[in-house]
DNA sequence: CCACTGACGAGTG
DNA sequence: GCACTCGCCAGTG
């Protein structure tokens, strides 16, 4: 079911501008779209994308630093890792980010 | 209109 | 750090 309104515009150019090498919490970008404390909505509208977008999904995680798991298959998870780690992420024993070193923080790189 | 579900978050114990 | 609860919103039946 495809979605189409300004919510999820605003979404996704916040995420478009999550620079490489880093990554920021549906929250966040929840806060930053002008949606604060509507971090479903964040996920619900990456949902929707397609793994060909432009939008750099794989660059979104949930506040814990990990990757939420979605429905369906766990095979996007395995790839949203992969790119993160090929773009220099980390991730500890844990499988999850350290944010003290990679979360975006817009704020920081003005 | 109601109930249920879903890439979440913050608070509490 | 983990488990549980509640709050948030859109889409579907």
């Amino acid at each position: 079911m495809p979605i189409s309104t300004n919510k999820y515009r605003a979404i996704f150019a916040v995420v478009s501008r999550i620079p490489k090498g880093y990554v920021a919490t549906y929250g966040q970008v929840a806060r930053l779209a002008g949606l604060p404390g509507h971090a479903r909505l964040v996920g619900y509208a990456l949902s929707g994308l397609e793994n060909k977008s432009a939008v750099p999904w794989h660059r979104v995680v949930n506040a814990a630093g990990g990757i939420s798991a979605r429905s369906g298959g766990s095979l996007a998870d395995m790839v949203q890792r992969l790119r993160l780690e090929d773009e220099g992420v980390s991730f500890d024993e844990h499988g999850r980010i350290r944010l003290d070193r990679f979360l975006w923080r817009p704020e920081h790189a003005l």
